[in-house]
DNA sequence: GCGTCATTCAACCGTAAGGTTGACAAATAA
DNA sequence: TTATTTGTCAACCTTACGGTTGAATGACGC
């Protein structure tokens, strides 16, 4: 019963990750965290059509990411930063997993192959 | 000249987000978040090919959110969290926006319209 | 050496993503 | 009223994604 709800969450992760692997939402997320912008605005910046910039603020309220306050023909965007709320709590319980240089040691001894070198 | 590293990183969060972005990817990262597994074991649990689920593991990899080692015709999956921590760090300049209550009421008096009903 | 097991590769398929353009709609300004 | 501004819509294009299948690779067990 509590199955449709976890699915939902599963679902809405999808759009939030989907809606932060793009260079161009993140940095429009990051343009709205310091103020709310018209849709115009946010779309300044870009080289790309008015109607791509759209796509991606379409995108990111879907992610419910961004809300939108339409006064005549002016679309106001505003950050909801909720989403990115549920997207952490997922995270953190990986990364917790390399903290201790102990871990990072063991690791080590039974792979000595890939080790620290790193190769970035 | 640091551009050239602020792009990478850019690029990397696209791919780490990307992974993140699929429910079967991220089902893995949590079983190896548990133990090391084969790729045969990861594809285990799901109705798609191992062909399929292979190539899931790929993009893990590519995120480099998984390290892989090869003994014999065994390959080895291990998970690496640190990615993650990029990740997370680029969502924490974000979520505490929402945090003051106070903000949350200035934003419900500011627009009264799409309030706490929330519609989901 | 031979069959089998673990995995990838290559080709293909349908659909979604990200972009363009041009037409449209609605509110504002002249 | 007419033109202009703000944005979306619809159609289209190309490329990537997620999946399938069948063949190929390479170790292992016998």
């Amino acid at each position: 019963m509590f199955n449709r709800m976890v699915k939902q969450n599963h679902v809405r992760l999808d759009l939030v990750f989907h809606a932060l692997g793009d260079q161009t939402r993140r940095a429009m997320l990051a343009r709205l965290a310091k103020s709310e912008h018209t849709v115009g605005e946010l779309a300044a910046p870009y080289r790309m059509s008015l109607a791509a910039a759209s796509k991606h603020i379409r995108t990111l309220e879907r992610a419910r990411l961004v809300k939108r306050t339409v006064r005549g023909r002016i679309h106001y965007c505003r950050i909801d930063p909720r989403p990115l709320e549920h997207a952490d709590d997922w995270l953190r319980g990986y990364e917790r997993l390399w903290d201790t240089r102990i871990e990072r040691l063991v690791e080590l001894l039974r792979h000595p192959d890939n080790g620290p070198s790193d190769s970035r």
